[in-house]
DNA sequence: CAGTGGTCTAGACCACTCC
DNA sequence: GAGTGGTCTAGACCACTGT
């Protein structure tokens, strides 16, 4: 990836982040912009488009691209975003403990979703945040189109093998979040008072070919359940 | 707004509700698209982008715009969105019956962010689901921006009222979500059992010019709470 | 008024898919 | 090969902000 519009984004993200630009600062123009990266006005553009999508800056009519003061949470956490990015992005010292890792029969079914894979690859972690479990994650990694996983994997970033190692480009994902009451061995896991619910996110992760790749049930302790989101108001005027 | 790639995206959001492209289905090809509505290629992309953005269709390289199968699910959920408008594109028969309503002080801070508004218009409402007490809305909205609201708009769109009537720009917020216990008179108005949590969303609401304008925490009966996200994976190499 | 961002265009070149 | 989407450009015109 040298895409021009894509390294102007991470370079300013880079320069916000570390403060060379601050928080009720504005960018420089997209004038100076475009001359100084030797790019389009367009291209600036989309660079900038993609930090406003993120958060990171607001553009005002007339006036310039104003830095925002709201990375500080959101950074990494809305999206599409692995346990394992999230930990290092926080500075958590969390630690995974792999439960299970085998192949099995792809269920049927992931709520209404059908599902046409067969096989699949389960894996149950847990992740452990100062000493006290956190969160219980179930995942079917399909098959196809993933086949095969080396057991050390699982330990650390699905994510990072997935797209480093296999060059799969994960791409979208579904999520659903609820609180109910779990069955007793996983509460049990997750060291639930009795009665206790979990939180719990049900996804489902695509491939941007639109392949389905992965179905994941997160059971979190509600104490340490924390869910941060920048969004943005979409409008489309579909009555 | 009569905004040319606005009109096209909307035109088609409009076609896929519509079933007039189903899922599974490809769009017209870029070119025609552009023909089509007298458009550069550019301008159709933009439109297109942002309907891969809502997660209506995902871009297949040297194929077509492929129309996905989420919207069912997703389509006003994320991102900000009002009580009112979730009521009407569920199709929910939900009531809503404001509690409070009253000229108030504005909070000094809420969590971490300080507030720089004197005076604020506090609104307490609680949303009946099924003749049952779903969610408890607790609103400042903060004066400066807002310094009336008609005693009747509580009970129905907030938002409506601040972009059609005031003309203000609703923009962007961000949210936490957290499953905290709460104070007993709450607990009560809620039916919640004793010692049962709730799911609290808190959020700040900011208008396009980044003014703040509105503070809520939300309380959530945990057995009515649900939050359906759709997100695309986000990659900012930002170390 | 000059400077800013917002929209739109016409055209170029590339990489991909499918035949 | 023809058709598709992905990137990028240079330039135009507008609306908004400040002075």
């Amino acid at each position: 990836m040298a895409l021009k519009h894509e390294m102007i984004a991470n370079d300013l993200a880079e320069k916000i982040k570390h403060q060379q630009f601050c928080p009720g600062d504005f960018l420089p123009s997209e004038k100076q912009l475009s001359e100084l990266y030797g790019a389009s006005r367009e291209t600036t553009r989309k660079a900038l488009n993609h930090l406003t999508e993120l958060g990171l800056i607001q553009k005002l009519k007339g006036k310039g691209s104003l830095v925002l003061d709201i990375q500080k949470y959101t950074f990494p956490i809305s999206g599409i975003t692995s346990f394992q990015e999230l930990n290092q992005a926080l500075g958590l010292h969390a630690k995974t403990k792999v439960l299970r890792q085998e192949k099995v029969k792809a269920p049927e079914y992931f709520g209404k979703t059908p599902i046409t894979a067969k096989k699949a690859l389960f894996i149950e972690r847990l992740r452990i945040i100062d000493d006290a479990p956190a969160v219980l994650d179930q995942d079917y990694l399909l098959d196809p189109p993933i086949s095969e996983l080396p057991a050390k994997v699982a330990a650390n970033s699905i994510y990072a093998y997935l797209e480093k190692q296999l060059g799969l480009e994960i791409d979208y994902a579904t999520k659903e979040i609820t609180v109910e009451e779990v069955p007793k061995d996983i509460a049990k896991r997750l060291d639930l008072g009795p009665n206790e619910p979990a939180v719990i996110v049900r996804s489902l992760s695509y491939l941007s070919d639109t392949t389905l790749f992965q179905l994941t049930t997160s059971y979190h302790r509600p104490d340490k359940f924390k869910f941060i989101d920048f969004a943005r108001r979409k409008k489309l005027s579909t009555n």
